[in-house]
Parts: structure tokens; sequence; C-alpha cells
DNA sequence: AAAATAAAGATATTTAATATCCTTAATAGA
DNA sequence: TCTATTAAGGATATTAAATATCTTTATTTT
């Protein structure tokens, strides 16, 4: 079990996209050559982004995507569940439903305990995430690395922001 | 991103392995068809419980499976990665590398931020896992199905273990 | 009018999950 | 000793999901 790539990209994107100045946009092709990622499967990450609402497009030249909040505002987990969808990660068969000493027509009153606990599980992973926002995660992408590449990543991406 | 059905199986094979009195065994035959489940390919899983060291087993007739500790010193989180493996569910690609600002020759200090927070949701996800016992879930089971088809189903398992 | 863009649909390609089948070695019981 | 039954593991097939690529369309800026 292992999350999509995409997640990734996303997540990249985004911080790129929180650096952006108000009302400016960055297209898939700028995102695509600055991640070294595929353009057009980039493209399907960052349209269920915008499915999601958690970024504006503009079409045309000088086009692309701004964030549709603040950095504060986004957490990790409302990226990773636009990308990964927001179903559990452990799906129930309820297999104890084939129980051959059962009596047929009995009927289960609460979920099975072993999907309880997974579920359990599944949530606290996405409580860490929702607990993340996009500001932490740019601030601390801005600390792992020198200013000067910072500000150059910023240059780079200003002059093909429309 | 969706767990492997053969955790769902070896969970619920723990939880009746572990109602198995001392020095039985249970075969994958009886396991499959209390679940309901392909023999050939449960068998995988339990092969997977066998080579982490969770359960003993026997060959010949009369052989099949035992638990190796006490359902007290399994938890959920030993059966989950026995069978869905031990590796973090998402993977950093470090696609900061390809940032093309970047001086050639320079290199990260530490691990990319991105990933860091999505290793602290997994952890999350495995310390609540790691949280609960296979003696929990049993006690659990019991209280969810009434008395007399407990009974029943752990007199089911006993005519057909070895 | 021309060029660039996002969106979305169609279609490959690759990888992982889900099986099934077969052979081998071990073992219990007749 | 013989037979039936078992786990283990390798080989292979099938299905579903992830990863891409290509094309068309509508929109918008210049």
């Amino acid at each position: 079990m292992i999350l999509k790539s995409q997640v990734e990209w996303a997540l990249h994107c985004c911080a790129i996209l929180a650096g952006l100045p108000d009302g400016r946009y960055l297209s898939t092709k700028a995102l695509a050559e600055f991640h070294g990622l595929p353009k057009e499967y980039l493209s399907k990450a960052l349209q269920s982004l915008s499915q999601a609402g958690f970024v504006h497009t503009s079409l045309g030249p000088s086009g692309g995507y701004r964030l549709a909040k603040t950095p504060a505002e986004l957490t990790f987990l409302d990226i990773v569940e636009a990308v990964e969808g927001k179903s559990r990660t452990f799906v129930c068969n309820n297999i104890r439903a084939n129980n051959p000493c059962r009596p047929s027509g009995y009927c289960e009153s609460s979920p099975c305990a072993v999907a309880r606990v997974m579920w359990e599980a599944d949530e606290a992973w996405r409580q860490k995430l929702r607990s993340v926002r996009l500001s932490d995660l740019v601030e601390t992408l801005a600390k792992d690395i020198p200013a000067d590449l910072w500000k150059s990543s910023f240059e780079w991406v200003l002059e093909r922001a429309g």
C-alpha cells in the first residue's frame, strides 16, 4: 500500500503556489519543469486540486494556477485527500458474515471489530495530516535550503508566472 | 491506496487461532472455509505470518497453524506488517532535487520536509495499530456477537483442529 | 487572428493485487 | 510401510490500479 506519487507532486506544487504573489498564476508547464515531472500527468493532479476548490485556475497565455485559500487555511490532509481520495485505507469485506455457524438472516448491529480498529488507525493518520498546514510546510522548506537557492527558485518561478 | 484484503484475512484468522487450545493446530482449509476465503490465496497470508514468526506450523494430517505467541503479545501492527510489509506508505522521490536553480553537486542535509510530515502521519497510523493487541480484538469480537454463536463457532473450529 | 492555457476524454503501458495450479517435503495415522 | 493430508514455495494467469500520453475543446491574453 503506497500513496500515489501525485500526492507528493501536489504538495510540492502547493508549496510553490504558496509563494506566488497575489493575482499571479503559474502554469502546469512551469510547475512540471520546476519539479522535473511529466506535464500531462501532473496536470491530472492539479485538476484534482481544482475540483476540490483548493486552487483557482485561469485560461489563456499567462494563465495557470494559484491557491484559492491562504497557506494557513490549507492542510496536508486537504491536499492528500484531493489527490488520493477521501475513502478509508482499509476496506471491510465483512468476512465474519461467512461464518458457517451463523443463523441465516442474522444481522450485525455494529461494524466489524477488525474494521473499527483499522479505521481508528486511519483516523490517526488523517488527524496528523490535518494538524500540519501548508504554511508550516513552506516555513520548514525555507529553513531546509540555503537562502540564495530559495531566492533564486522564486525568481525562476516569477519569470514564468502570468 | 487501500490495504490488501489479506490484512483483513490475517487478522480474523489470528483471532480464531487465539481461541485454539494449547498444542492444537488449525489448517488453511478450515480457516478458509470458516471465513469463506480462497484457500490457496489465504495460504499466502498465513505463510507471511509464519515467516514473521507469529504462528507455528505443523505438517501432515491434523497439521496447520497455531499462534507462536500469546494473544496479548501480538499487536495489530505485527499482523498488518507481516502481511503488508514494513515499508512506509509514502515514498519520497526527492523531486526537490530536480529544481533547475540548484547548483550541481548540491546535496541535501535532511530528508524532504514533505516526506517528514508524511512519515510522521505514517508513524501515527502504526502507533495506533501497535496499541491494540490481538487479545483486545478477541475480547471485542466476543462482545459483538451472541454468546451461542461464539460458542458454536469454536465448536466448529475444534471439530476441525488437529 | 494567433498562441497559450486548463479541462477532460480516450487510450496505452506498467505495476501491484488477486488469485490458481503444481511440485516437494514432512508427518500422522492406518 | 503405505496413504492421505498438510505447509511451503514456485510458476503462471487474471484483474485492477497507477502511471502515463495524446487529442480535442473552450477560453483567454496579446
